[in-house]
DNA sequence: GTTATACGGTCCC
DNA sequence: CTCCGACGCATTCGG
DNA sequence: CCGAATGCGTCGGAGGGGACCGTATAAC
């Protein structure tokens, strides 16, 4: 298929509302394609470009294209920039400055005369991804790349090649919308059946590629554990109060911690060969030597196991804050961190053992199984469980697990029916933090000080601002943190009114600030925040009298303009943020 | 020429 | 990770 | 009784902090 004709469809579909005329689209589309271009068909409109546990990473995003396509059009870093700030979307900024300078383009054209033979194939656009994903190039070597392709390139097809580049199509078409399409795109087509191939081999693509080739008996073989292949991982649904739990428990349950750390998916085949696995199915194999050594000790079957690793203090047998445990995402110096930082690993499921799939079995089976084939050891243990009819005994736990700073608790259906479902928010499994209950979590009232320009859907509205506290002793704003979670559209078109009166040109003299929003605001505004936790924080400026920098970790808007309070004496001070961050935190430092 | 810093990008939550 | 809004589907409401 | 209204769950795309990495550039 020509890219020209590959992009005709994306502008249909972002063109189209509703989810059914899409899948008529996609379907129409698919119709089309040869079979070796579905594979690249479907990654790109997914922005991605190859299965998640295997995929292209460009290093390419706006603010890169910004200046390349600054120096592939000669335009001037500071209009092409005005221009991103109305459009929002770095593939609505290229079609349109290729129409601006469409002109020179056209009487290129005209003495060339090579329009027929410019066209480029989906698959010849796809390959130069791979080219710009090689190690090592210079960012010119890079806007080289790109600059071949796009003079190749109608207004229609530079859109989507830009989008394409930083991963957004920005379409509305997911994996979900290509495991509907497939469904109906063959009338035996099971959309359950498909779901799952994809849950249990994590790769759209391949799915589709087999339901077209092999049909749904094709699909149906892929329908199990490829033991070192990453399964998608079943997460959890919230809850936000102990009797909500109920909606979705009826029996007995169980109660879990929940660690604050990262999600793990450990492999080992029947031949001894293991690989390790991030919740979005990146490799996580080279980062952990520790734990790759001790499943090579303590197995000598091929299985499958799910847990939670979370940085270790084993002198007091306590979990660390999770952002000790980032330092362990690491290309270099991994040796001397695994000495540094030590990991503990609290699995809870199985999901395969000794060439049997383990996903259809309640959970206390798995459990008893898991418990079965994990040897006594210190790095890898089973998750204690809490088994409880008593929703109370959630609000009990949930308020324990607050005092002794931890993240929240997991509950667990103990029926028969309660099995594994890859790649589902399952209601099977509840998560209940502190922060989702009013009376639990802790909110402040923060100052607007700035803000920058919104992308996609919030392009022309400010998109998120840079909120502050006020420090009493020095007289002084301190940022705490960025904003832009928790508006509603309208909240946005006010607030960007209502600031575009007070905005002011430079810095104001009682800012202090490292970071440098788009605008800057004459403190006026001010609004209620809530977080999970206080962090220690690189770039924000609230610092305690050890000079200590502190930021709010999941900062979102409650809706609570707070008019009723003025600056500065209504906003939250230094004092009240430094005394609050004694308790407001997970894990031990 | 080498080292330090700035900036953007990627991934985890 | 959190949140909003659009959508699809099911159930209830009201003429 | 049936179309309209409402409620609820799902999905996509906005947005957050932080550690690390790679490239470019400034400072030495």
């Amino acid at each position: 298929m020509l890219f020209s004709k590959y992009c005709e469809y994306l502008e249909e579909l972002q063109n189209e509302s509703g989810r059914l005329n899409m899948i008529e689209t996609l379907n129409r589309m698919l119709s089309e394609l040869e079979l070796s271009d579905i594979k690249p068909a479907i990654y790109l409109s997914l922005g991605s470009f190859g299965p998640d546990y295997d995929k292209l990473v460009l290093g390419i995003k706006d603010k890169f294209l910004l200046t390349a396509l600054s120096k592939l059009t000669g335009i001037p870093g500071s209009e092409i920039k005005s221009l991103y700030e109305k459009y929002g979307d770095v593939g609505d900024l290229a079609e349109n400055l290729s129409t601006k300078i469409g002109v020179q383009t056209r009487v290129d054209d005209f003495f060339s005369d090579e329009t027929v033979n410019r066209e480029l194939s989906l698959s010849k656009v796809y390959e130069s991804f791979s080219k710009l994903a090689k190690e090592g190039l210079s960012n010119n070597a890079k806007i080289e790349i790109i600059g071949d392709i796009d003079s190749n390139l109608s207004a229609l097809e530079k859109k989507y090649y830009y989008r394409a580049l930083v991963g957004k199509l920005r379409l509305g078409v997911k994996e979900s919308t290509w495991i509907a399409a497939l469904a109906k795109y063959n009338d035996e087509g099971d959309k359950e059946e498909i779901e799952y191939a994809y849950h249990m081999t994590s790769d759209i693509a391949l799915v589709a590629e087999t339901a077209i080739s092999n049909g749904m008996e094709g699909v149906r073989a892929l329908c199990h554990v490829h033991v070192g292949t990453p399964i998608h991982s079943m997460v959890a649904q919230r809850i936000s109060s102990g009797e909500e739990l109920r909606k979705w428990i009826q029996g007995e349950f169980a109660i879990e911690n929940k660690y604050d750390g990262y999600r793990i998916q450990i492999h080992r085949t029947s031949n001894g060969i293991v690989t390790l696995w991030s919740r979005n199915q990146e490799s996580y194999t080279n980062q952990f030597p520790d734990i790759l050594e001790a499943v090579e000790k303590l197995f000598n079957k091929s299985v499958v196991l799910d847990g939670e690793v979370v940085a270790y203090d084993y002198e007091n047998d306590k979990v660390q804050n999770f952002n000790i445990l980032t330092q362990r995402s690491r290309k270099y110096g991994i040796e001397e961190t695994v000495k540094q930082v030590p990991v503990r690993v609290f699995l809870f499921d199985i999901l395969h053992i000794d060439g049997k799939d383990m996903i259809k079995h309640p959970y206390l089976t798995r459990r008893e199984v898991l418990k079965k084939v994990i040897p006594e050891n210190d790095i890898m243990v089973v998750s204690d469980i809490f088994r409880s009819s008593d929703p109370e005994d959630a609000d009990l736990q949930l308020l324990n697990a607050k005092e002794t700073n931890q993240e929240g608790i997991m509950i667990k259906d103990l029926s028969e029916e309660a099995i594994y479902e890859p790649g589902k928010r399952s209601f099977f499994w509840l998560k209940y933090k502190a922060d989702y209950s009013n009376n639990l979590s802790d909110t402040f009232d923060l100052v607007i000080m700035g803000a920058k320009h919104g992308k996609g859907k919030r392009a022309g509205v400010f998109g998120t601002f840079l909120m502050g506290i006020y420090d009493r002793v020095q007289e002084t704003y301190h940022t705490f943190c960025y904003l832009g979670s928790g508006f509603s559209e309208k909240d946005l078109e006010e607030l960007t009114a209502e600031l575009n009166d007070i905005r002011v040109e430079e810095k104001p003299a009682d800012y202090d600030s490292v970071v440098v929003p788009d605008a800057w605001f004459f403190p006026h505004i001010i609004l209620e925040v809530s977080a999970a936790e206080i962090s220690d924080s690189p770039v924000h400026t609230v610092r305690d009298s050890d000079g200590k920098a502190y930021a709010l970790r999941f900062p979102r808007y409650t809706g609570k303009r707070r008019t009723d309070k003025s600056v500065p004496d209504g906003v939250t001070t230094l004092d009240e943020v430094v005394e609050i961050s004694k308790h407001f935190r997970i894990g031990s430092n």
